[in-house]
Parts: structure tokens; sequence; C-alpha cells
DNA sequence: GTAGGGTTAG
């Protein structure tokens, strides 16, 4: 973890704050006596035409000093080379010049200024002077005017004032048209762009002008998400050119089609039109789309050859497509395609950073990396930095380094700025701090659906449905809408704590709401019903869809994994890959974890052997603690341990941790004091270590080591995870501690609790005392037993419902050995199926036998 | 002097 010593970009050079030109010193040196007002004003002109901002204003200085009172056309020029050089700063200073000198201005500068104050952002002031021109404007004051509108997204003020023109008398131009085409655009104005459409048809602008097409293309598109009709607009344009090939290229990668975004890029070669850094660029994201790093390979090749891998927008693009492959080492590829760019602006820099939080793990590189950007401190970082970076510090569960990052979005002034607020509220939810994503949401400047999105997610991922469903109630009564994010963290959370009742509510819901089609909702409901237990439901849902991707698959696999259907787990990953869907690293930890689950020790050895060798997938630490668990379940611990010691990387606590669990069903201590012992190294405070560690003592009798264990946990002020159970009871879940007496029906609980004790033991159950872990008398061990909550959450279900309802119960930790016992007499001696989803699996129990085999 | 194409939080 990184103790952050971030560098304030308070502190950071001051090319991040905006310079001073009117500061800069006027050079003392006088021109040489000959020098002409030509010469001088060249040179203004080539200095602004580099770049050089600071020289060519030092230059328009020591024309004034040699009393060569620059002209008008002197600033005209420089003008619009600042706006072609997009020299905002430079252009604002030519202006404040423009002012002192007191010349008149004419429309043509007027209109310069317009695009100025447009492009760089400051509308109003492009406002101020539009309003001063009164009769000098001319139809370029007016177009410029709309597309000032349209470029800062007062899309309602550009509408209207090209209504207001044409009222006034003007006849709108091509310029004019695509401003205000453009500024309907979206789904809000998309019906007024119409209008203009049907007004722009009675013109012949259409057929002449690229930019109008292009202008249509996006209105159909953005503001109807209709590709079609855009296609439709493009291969009618009589005219096109590369602008044009490449928004449609964009287009189709933007909305999902990247495949017809390649066949579009194919066309654009043969049709003779030269590719651009923009056309590469949009197909290198459609490859990274279609995960088809071949073409990409290819491409870089070409872009390599062009020269054009120095550009800024087509790097970002190669940093992008490699960090989002999953092919293994490219990354690092990424890495290399930013180390290799000529220069880098904020979108760069916010690739990589993208690149190293998004792809599994490298959140620590994305903060070094931003770290470096300030401390160079030529570029600003955005919002979509912010956003990025708080991700990483929700994935590092680290909410402190992410409290200061966000001390850096608020002194870039882009706090209120909406996903760096949302991204804030995602990272708490991450690390369980409900309160402070509470408080954060609170403090938006605006909430979107995303913002409630976000925090329904983390109530229902801190397994809160409550909260979760409250804030749903507020979305639905308010004009946000909801979406298929909504359902799916809603699913998600009833499927966390398991209430099937909640659930199948959700599941109504998002049918009259018209989702049942999505895909993401449909992998939410497969997984839902099979972890609240009804594998049925969630097996159903999986063959009524239309088309089903690795999630799907990987749902359904998982679910019968748990549910101990080991075979018919493997089953459906041999039909998944017959019809060719390629399994991920998820698959193959459903995958192997069915073949533990069911003891298949030779099928998880062919399995984990071919994840690598046909889909070139890398076995992760999870994989390699799936097949621990394979072997040390069936009792073969020291295979195991030699396993772990062949393994690339070192073993971290999860494998050693499910080693300590197989050496507790096993009742080896030594190799069990071992893996806890190597638990402890990595991390000296792990809770659930000590008390593995401490239950093993305490079941094989060594009741002196046990409690020195508990003792030093105290010490160290450890918690452990309080084991409880609950049951949904009529859309309600009810939770159970050990030894709880708080429910309202505690009495009845009980007494029917002692009345089953009783009928079991007449069958034949003797108490198991190995799983009371503390040292007291036989007898009071009895009564310890008794009290475990997942035997009180079934004595509920036992009083609170009737045949034939199987009873579903759900238990934070593992289920107890005697409680497993106990439930399996119970399921004979009440005629009820039971079953219970542990922290591990599902166990159907049902007429003494249990889906587990009792091996779990 | 006015227009078009690339990163996006759950």
């Amino acid at each position: 973890m990184i103790s952050l010593s971030l560098p304030s970009p308070a502190s950071s050079p001051s090319s991040l704050k905006p310079s001073n030109h009117s500061r800069h010193k006027i050079s003392s040196v006088r021109p040489p006596e000959n020098i002409s007002f030509e010469s001088l004003k060249n040179r203004v002109i080539r200095h602004a035409d580099v770049g050089h901002a600071e020289e060519a204003i030092s230059t328009l200085d020591l024309m004034s000093r040699a009393n060569l009172t620059p002209d008008l056309t002197t600033y005209s020029v420089l003008l619009k080379s600042c706006i072609r050089t997009r020299n905002f700063e430079l252009g604002r200073v030519v202006h404040s010049r423009l002012t002192e000198s007191r010349l008149e201005l004419d429309t043509v500068v007027l209109n310069s200024l317009i695009s100025l104050y447009s492009k760089c952002g400051d509308w109003g002031k492009a406002e101020e002077i539009f309003s001063s021109m009164d009769e000098t404007r001319d139809l370029v004051s007016w177009s410029a005017m709309i597309s000032c509108y349209a470029h800062n997204g007062l899309n309602l003020e550009a509408v209207l004032i090209f209504f207001e023109m044409v009222e006034f008398g003007e006849w709108p131009n091509e310029f004019c048209f695509s401003a205000a085409i453009r500024a309907c655009s979206n789904r809000e104005y998309a019906r007024i762009g119409l209008v203009i459409f049907g007004f722009l048809m009675k013109t012949g602008y259409f057929e002449s002008d690229v930019c109008v097409g292009c202008a249509l293309i996006d209105l159909f598109v953005k503001g109807f998400g209709d590709l079609e009709l855009a296609l439709k607009v493009f291969d009618e344009m009589p005219v096109k050119n590369s602008v044009s090939w490449t928004l449609m290229i964009t287009r189709f990668t933007q909305m999902g089609s990247p495949r017809d975004a390649i066949g579009l890029f194919l066309d654009m070669i043969i049709a003779g039109y030269v590719p651009d850094r923009f056309t590469f660029s949009s197909c290198l994201s459609a490859c990274s789309e279609l995960g088809l790093l071949s073409i990409g390979h290819q491409l870089h090749t070409w872009v390599v050859k062009t020269g054009l891998c120095l550009d800024v927008c087509v790097g970002c693009s190669l940093v992008d497509m490699y960090a989002k492959s999953t092919v293994d080492g490219s990354m690092d590829d990424s890495r290399k395609a930013f180390d290799r760019m000529s220069n880098h602006n904020v979108m760069s820099w916010t690739a990589i950073i993208t690149g190293y939080v998004q792809n599994g793990g490298r959140d620590n590189e994305a903060i070094e990396l931003y770290c470096r950007m300030i401390s160079e401190g030529r570029v600003k970082p955005n919002h979509f930095t912010f956003a990025a970076l708080l991700k990483a510090c929700g994935n590092l569960f680290n909410p402190r380094l992410g409290e200061q990052i966000y001390g850096h979005a608020v002194k870039f002034g882009l706090s209120p700025v909406n996903c760096v607020g949302n991204s804030l509220i995602s990272m708490y939810t991450k690390s369980d701090r409900m309160e402070d994503a509470r408080k954060a949401f609170e403090f938006l400047f605006e909430k979107n659906l995303v913002s409630y999105n976000t925090l329904v997610d983390g109530y229902a991922r801190n397994s809160d449905s409550d909260e979760a469903f409250e804030l749903f109630n507020q979305i639905e009564n308010s004009n946000i809408g909801v979406d298929a994010f909504t359902f799916a963290s809603l699913l998600s959370g009833a499927a966390s704590i398991g209430a099937v009742g909640k659930g199948e509510q959700i599941h109504a819901r998002l049918l009259k709401a018209g989702f049942e089609s999505n895909i993401s909702i449909c992998n939410a409901l497969i997984s839902m019903y099979t972890r609240c237990g009804n594998i049925e439901a969630g097996f159903q849902v999986f063959n009524e869809m239309e088309g089903r991707n690795v999630i799907s698959w990987t749902s359904i696999i998982t679910g019968f994994a748990k549910h101990g259907f080991a075979e018919k787990a493997l089953e459906l990953f041999n039909q998944m890959l017959d019809s060719s869907i390629k399994p991920n690293e998820v698959t193959y930890i459903a995958v192997l974890s069915a073949c533990s689950h069911a003891g298949l020790i030779d099928e998880g050895w062919r399995h984990f052997d071919s994840m690598f060798k046909e889909h070139r997938i890398r076995p992760r630490m999870e994989h390699y603690a799936c097949m621990v668990d394979i072997l040390g379940r069936s009792g073969f611990l020291n295979k195991a341990i030699k396993f772990i010691n062949s393994m690339p990387y070192t073993a971290d606590a999860l494998v050693w941790r499910t080693l300590l669990s197989a050496c507790r069903i096993h009742n080896n201590t030594e190799i069990g004091k071992h893996a806890a012992e190597m638990i402890l190294k990595q991390d000296p405070n792990d809770p659930a270590a000590h008390v593995l560690l401490s239950n093993l003592y305490a079941s094989t009798g060594q009741w002196e080591n046990a409690a020195k264990i508990r003792k030093d946990m105290k010490e160290r002020s450890l918690v452990k995870e309080a084991g409880c159970s609950w049951i949904e009871i009529a859309n309600k879940v009810h939770k159970f501690y050990v030894g709880d007496t708080k429910h309202p029906e505690a009495k009845e609980i009980y007494e029917e609790l002692d009345e089953l004790a009783m009928k079991i033991k007449e069958m034949g159950y003797v108490p198991d005392t190995n799983f009371v872990l503390h040292e007291v008398e036989e007898e009071r061990k009895e009564q310890y037993l008794f009290q475990h909550s997942e035997k009180i959450a079934l004595a509920y279900g036992l009083i609170s419902t009737a045949k034939p309802k199987p009873i579903r119960i759900f238990k934070n930790l593992r289920v107890c050995g005697d409680c497993h016992t106990a439930m399996k007499y119970a399921s004979v001696a009440t005629g009820r199926e039971i079953v219970v989803r542990d922290s591990n699996r599902f166990h159907h129990i049902k007429e003494g036998m249990c889906s587990c085999k009792d091996y779990w």
C-alpha cells in the first residue's frame, strides 16, 4: 500500500496556473532605426504561427515602442492565428491590446473574437460581443454565435437564436444549419432537429456540404439512436471525405457495432480515401472493443509507418487498446505505447492511468503515474483522471488516499463535476464506509441516475437491502428514471442476503419496465435465483434467454457448482465450449470449484491444465487456491503443500487459508499450524487465521493452545466476524446470532428447538461437542450447540412456514458440522426439505441426506 | 471571420 506523499498541486510549476501575459516584460531594447513596419508585422505573424506567444506579444510591443503602431490587420491576423493554434491565452491578450489601442473594430475582427471566446468556453464574453454588434452583424456573426452556443452545450439557446435569425430575415447558410442541427443531436431536441432537417431539404446544402451531412448523421445517431438512418444519410451524401467516413466509423464503434466499423474502414480504403489520425484512433478503439488484437497490431504497424503513432490521439487509442486487451502482458505494451509518445496531454495520461486501474490490480501504478504527472506539472488532470484515480483508491480499499486525491480535485475546481462526486461515493461503498458514501451523496452538486445507482449498489453490496429499497422507491417516485443498472444492483443486493421474495418483486417490476431481454439483467436474475437457493428458477431464466454471453454461462455454472451439482455444471461448461463461447478466468473458478465440491481430482487437474494450454488464461491465485482445495479436501495435504511450493508466485493468504480449512476437516494440526503461520506472516492481524487455528486446536482437544490464540486475538483487539444466520419469511429477513433471544417470537422458537432436540435424539442423533469451541463441561457444551444461529433459524422456519415449502437458511460463515448433522435428522423428523447457503456453498438436505455428501 | 471526427463515474 502506498503511504502517500502526493505532490501538492498548488506547488506544481506555474504552467498549471493561468499565466498573466500582461505581466510579461516589454523588451527595453529599442529596435534598430531601419526596421520597417512590414517586417515587424511579419515577425509578429511568424511568431504567432509557430505558437511562440510571448515573442509575438513582445514584437507587438516593440512595434508600439518604435512608434510603428500596429494596424487592425496585424491584430486580426494574430487573432486568427491564435484561434487556429488554439492559443486562447494569447488570444485574450490580443483582445486586451486591441481595446487599449482604441482602434475601431470591424465585423471581421469581432467575428474572430466571438469565435475565440466560443472555443475557449467563455460563451458569456462571446454573447457580449455579439450583442454589441447590432447592425454590423452579418451571417458569419450569426453562425459563429449559433455554433458558440452549440459548442458550449447551450442547445436551447442555439436553437432559439437560429430561429431568431430566420425571423430577422437572414437566410441560413451551411454553417448555421450544421451548428443548429448539432445543437439538436440529443434526445431532448431531436424532434426540433427534424424540423430544421425539413427546412434544410428546401435548400441545396445537404447535397453540397459535407459538414451538414455529418451533423445529420449525428442527429440520427445521438438524437434517435438510429444507426440505420444515419447510414442512409451517409450513403446518400453525394460528397464524402475522410471526416465523414471517420465519423461513421466512430459512431458504429460507439454504438456497439465495432465489427461494422472495421468493415466500413475497409470500404473507405477501397474507395480511395486517406485515413488520418482520427480514423486510426477510431479503428483501434473498434479493435479494442472486439478484442481483435490481430487487426490492432496491423493498424499499429501502419501508424508506425506513417509516423502517426507519435500523434497524441493515435497514441491514446493504442494505450487504450493494449490496456483493455486481456492478452497476457499487453498492459506492458500499453505502457510502451505511452512512453513512446512524443508528448502527452490529459487524455494520454488519463488513458494510461485508467488502463492500470481497469486492467486488474495495478492501482498503485496508476497512483504513481498521477504523482509523476502532477510533479511534471505540464498537464492538468481533468474529471476523467480523477474518476479513474478514485476508482483505484476504491480497489485498494484506501479511502484515506481517496480523500487526499479528492482534495486535489477540489483544488482543480473539478469536485462539482458529476462523475468525480459519483466516483467518490463508489470508492466509499467499496470500503464499506456507507455513512461517508451517504454524506458524499447528499453533498453532490447534482444527483443523477448514476449517483443513485452507485448508492443503491453500495447498500446492496453491504447487505443493507432496506436502505437499497428505500432509495429505489425514491428513484421510482422521482423523474430520474430507472435503468438496467438499478435493477442489476437491487438483484445483487437481494442475492447477497438471499432474499428471494424481494428478488421476485424486483423481477416482476423489471418485467413491467420492459427490461426482460436485457442480457445483464438476465445474468443478474440467474445469479439472484441461484444464490437465493432456487437453482431451478435460475436455470429457467438461463434457458429462456435469447443471447447468452460468457457471464450468463459462468453464472449458471457457478450456480450448479455451488449447489453441488458438479456433473451438471461441467456438462454446461462443455455445452458452452461447443457454442463457441470463450471461457474467462471466472468461468474457470466455477469449473474448478465444481470439481472441488464433488471431489473430482482428475477432472480438476485436466481443466487446470487446459485453461492456459487451450484458452491462454494464466491461472491466478484463485485458481491455485481451487486446486489446493481439491487436493486438501480429499485429504492429500502433503500433495497440496507440494503444489503450493511449485506455484510460480508466492502463495497468498487465500491459498494458505484454503489449506488450513482442509487441515481442520482432516484434523491435521501439524500442517494446519504451518498454514496458519504462513497466513499470519503475511497478515498478522488476520482474524480468520486466528479463529481457524484456534478452532483447529479446540477440535483436537488442545484447549490450552486454543485459549492462547484467543487471548492473543483479544490483545490485538481482533474482532472475529460474528456468526449469524437468517431466513426470509414473507419478504422480511429475520437475522439470528448465537443464543439470540431478541426476536419477538423467541419463546416459541426455543420451545420448538427443545422439541426438535428431543425428537432427533430419539432417532439417534448424538451431539458432536467437538464443535463447541470453548472449554466447558460436557453438559454445557450440548446447550451451546443448540444455541447456534443456524439451528435457531431452522426452528423459526419450522414454526412460520408449512410443507412442502423448503426452509431456506443463510449463514455468513461455514455451517457448523454438528448443525449439519442435526439438520439431516431434522429433515427426516419433520419431513421438510432444508436448504442452507453458507459462505461457501449450498446444502440441500432432504430425507436425511445432504447434496454435499458430507463433504464440504 | 463561421462548421465536422477520439477518454466517461455505477
